[in-house]
DNA sequence: CGAGACTCTCGTATGAGAGTCTCGGTGCTATACT
């Protein structure tokens, strides 16, 4: 760094630190804070990733008075925003903050904009749904918002492809606010969601900034069962003998409610939490897991994002979950005081069986083909989403989902007003295989996640280690605080991971391979004997080091591990 | 993909086994109806 950079990084920390003492009220800031907050004083894209707890919001909050303009905060659940709002200093002097979105009244949305338009306002809250509205990125506009923040970032990976396509119309609503800088958060993401992210959300070489995702306090247990009464027993079991308090993972709505009400026949106490339950009743036993009211929450994967409580001892899953990232997430609910916690992973293999059939589904040919040609029929009068959504009579969201597919196979494209306009020189039927194939592919990613899912379970090697090496990060086996490591310790196995395989190192993470069948991909990690690799086209893949001994053609090393990968900070 | 509820068949027991059908997770927003 030169003099004059430094110079220029000192006045920015200096207007930092004293904006976080004054209006804030905190004192200290811990440099990768100041470090993220320095990139968005500076105006550049940013990826950050740090763990719930760690000051991650700061980031945005503190250099949102140094603007020059109000902050969008793109969050996804409205829970999660009020409680952001509430999080901030209040009173005549705070600054001022808004949230708008269907709770509000046509009076109160008038005013939060005009606010908003006036300048009092200094962060404002929105869904992505809200802002895929004409409306709104045309009032934002106006008051020319000087950040875009994407909270909780993952979701633009994992609900964007289907769930809530909004996510994936992000990048455009971006542009169309006049392309101010994007700051992305979240707490968990491995590399090719990293990498997914920064895609999705259209960002311009941003600086990343990635801490350690170790927790070594969480214990790390899995256990397979072969009948699912025997599975339903050790849950109990385990559930009533941990230290509370503790969450449990079911697969289902249903075995959400039956666990939860055996544990309180067990005398626990004990409550069911799902998206089916009444509004009030999910807050109620949200408040009272917060307070200390209860012992056990069993719910599906409704619960958790926005639960930030200290002391969670326990984190049991009675079923196999989608995905890692899904997994790693849920875990790190526990033990965030530091102190011993524990994660116990109870599966069947049945269980990939439903995992599969929730991975994203592929829509309709018929549905897109719909689409695109309502599109080219357009042609002299581009349509919105709202257009296609009446000329087709399909629901919202497939609309934008077959919108989103034809986009990315490069069959359509959006306009700064919003418009949507055929490519020129594609035919829509073939533009409807290609997006349907596109769609496809992303199914097998998410099955293929599944199988990673299942993979830790079944690990022989360190959990830690295999956990850790999904997220892009090498750790020197045995942690000591997982059942692998216990059982290598006292004898059990003597296939230690400390056993160098003779093929070790061939193919370092990073590096970019070739394999004879499944094309291009990534080496994310090795894990005693086997390799796991990232293809672009079948997801995620293990292959045996042996396997590929036997048959040296079979994957070949493209590049090394340094070679053209995205520019990284901190 | 798999579990569980349900139906059907056999052929005469008030069940057993095979086959079929349905359901299974995440949230926003707009809108109709008490």
């Amino acid at each position: 760094m030169t003099g004059e950079g430094a110079a220029a990084r000192g006045r920015g920390a200096g207007r930092l630190r004293e904006t976080a003492a004054e209006v804030f009220g905190w004192e200290e800031l811990r440099p990768e804070q100041l470090t993220a907050m320095e990139w968005v004083l500076e105006g550049r894209d940013s990826l950050v990733v740090m763990p719930t707890g760690s000051g991650k919001s700061a980031v945005y909050q503190v250099p949102a008075l140094l603007l020059s303009g109000p902050v969008v905060v793109v969050s996804p659940l409205l829970a999660l925003q009020r409680d952001q709002i509430a999080g901030l200093p209040g009173g005549e002097r705070g600054p001022g903050a808004v949230a708008v979105n269907s709770d509000l009244g046509a009076a109160e949305t008038e005013e939060a904009w005009e606010a908003v338009r006036e300048g009092s306002v200094r962060y404002v809250y929105l869904s992505p749904e809200q802002l895929a509205k004409d409306e709104v990125v045309e009032r934002l506009t106006e008051a020319r918002p000087a950040l875009v923040v994407v909270d909780e970032a993952q979701c633009v990976s994992s609900w964007g492809h289907d769930f809530r396509p909004d996510y994936l119309r992000l990048a455009q609503a971006v542009r169309r606010l006049g392309r101010p800088p994007v700051l992305a958060l979240t707490a968990t993401a491995a590399p090719p969601v990293r990498q997914d992210i920064v895609e999705r959300l259209g960002m311009d070489r941003p600086r990343q900034l990635v801490t350690g995702f170790d927790r070594p306090n969480i214990r790390l247990e899995a256990r397979r069962h072969l009948e699912d009464d025997e599975r339903r027993a050790r849950v109990l079991e385990d559930a009533a003998a941990a230290p509370k308090p503790g969450i449990v993972y079911a697969a289902t709505r249903k075995d959400s409610e039956s666990y939860a009400a055996e544990l309180a026949g067990l005398g626990l106490a004990a409550g069911a939490y799902h998206a089916g339950l009444r509004a009030a009743e999910r807050r109620r036993i949200h408040e009272e897991f917060l307070s200390g009211d209860l012992d056990v929450v069993v719910a599906t994967s409704a619960f958790g994002m926005g639960i930030d409580k200290e002391n969670v001892r326990f984190v049991l899953h009675a079923s196999l979950p989608g995905s890692l990232d899904a997994y790693y997430q849920e875990i790190g609910r526990c033990g965030r005081d530091g102190q011993p916690a524990l994660a116990v992973l109870h599966f069947r293999t049945e269980d990939t069986g439903m995992q599969a059939f929730f991975s994203s589904r592929t829509p309709r040919p018929e549905a897109v083909d719909a689409v695109v040609r309502a599109v080219h029929h357009h042609r002299d009068d581009p349509p919105d989403v709202g257009e296609l959504r009446r000329d087709t009579d399909l629901s919202r969201a497939r609309v934008t989902t077959a919108v989103n597919l034809l986009e990315e196979t490069g069959a359509l494209v959006t306009d700064a007003s919003g418009a949507i306009r055929p490519v020129p020189g594609t035919a829509p039927s073939r533009a409807v295989r290609r997006a349907v194939d596109t769609a496809e592919a992303h199914k097998r990613m998410d099955r293929s996640r599944v199988d990673m899912a299942r993979a830790y379970a079944e690990t022989t090697g360190c959990r830690r280690r295999f956990l850790l090496g999904y997220f892009g990060e090498e750790y020197e086996a045995p942690c000591g605080n997982c059942d692998m490591c216990d059982e290598q310790e006292s004898g059990g196995s003597d296939v230690t991971s400390s056993d160098r395989h003779p093929d070790a190192g061939a193919y370092p993470p990073g590096a970019a391979v070739r394999h004879d069948e499944w094309g291009r991909g990534t080496v994310l990690s090795e894990d005693g004997d086997r390799i796991t690799v990232l293809f672009d086209e079948v997801g995620y893949r293990t292959l045996s080091l042996d396997a590929l001994a036997a048959r040296d053609d079979l994957l070949t090393v493209v590049s090394g591990p340094h070679e053209s990968r995205p520019e990284a900070g901190g």
